[in-house]
DNA sequence: GCCAACGTTGGC
DNA sequence: GCCAACGTTGGC
């Protein structure tokens, strides 16, 4: 799950009251839709910075809660604002999210691409601009494996 | 800051 | 339904 650091950082997740937060603001269909009908409590996901100085994995989430809709949509003085979404037929999604693990070192994206057992991976693939993407269970303990944990 | 890649919008 | 224009993402 992409983030960028200047918005909302692993450490800004370890202080939030239960390290758990809403991941709120998803704006793309396809996302959408993983959220809404695929990502269940207790999935695991990688906390990726994303558009970072340095990009890579830094930790792992579990989900705590399935997909809701994201009420952020409803306010207008939200920036996720979105006047088509409505209480009674909304148009976004949003899960919660709590902190696992934060890793001791980040596996930057370099690391991941130069991986050969990671070359097929979701979030290597060109031009790819999801901002949630699958992850099979090699690329799950490879990526474990580097974070050296 | 640049720009490739992709999604969305809206005129026709 | 097509597609040009535009906006966004995100690595570099």
């Amino acid at each position: 799950m992409k983030c960028e650091p200047k918005a909302y950082n692993i450490d800004d997740l370890s202080r939030a009251p239960d390290k758990t937060t809403h991941w709120e603001g998803v704006r793309n269909y396809q996302v959408r839709n993983m959220l809404r009908d695929e990502i269940k409590e207790g999935d695991r996901a990688f906390f990726y910075y994303s558009n970072a100085k340095e990009p890579g994995v830094v930790g792992i989430m579990k989900i705590v809660k399935s997909g809701y809709p994201d009420f952020c949509a409803w306010d207008p003085e939200n920036r996720y604002y979105d006047p088509d979404s409505t209480p009674e037929n909304p148009r976004w999604y949003m899960v919660d999210v709590q902190l696992v693990k934060k890793f001791d070192t980040i596996v930057l994206l370099s690391a991941l691409r130069a991986n050969p057992l990671l070359q097929n991976m979701w979030i290597l693939r060109k031009g790819n601009r999801l901002s949630i993407t699958p992850v099979t269970e090699t690329e799950w303990k490879e990526i474990l494996y580097m974070a050296g944990t």
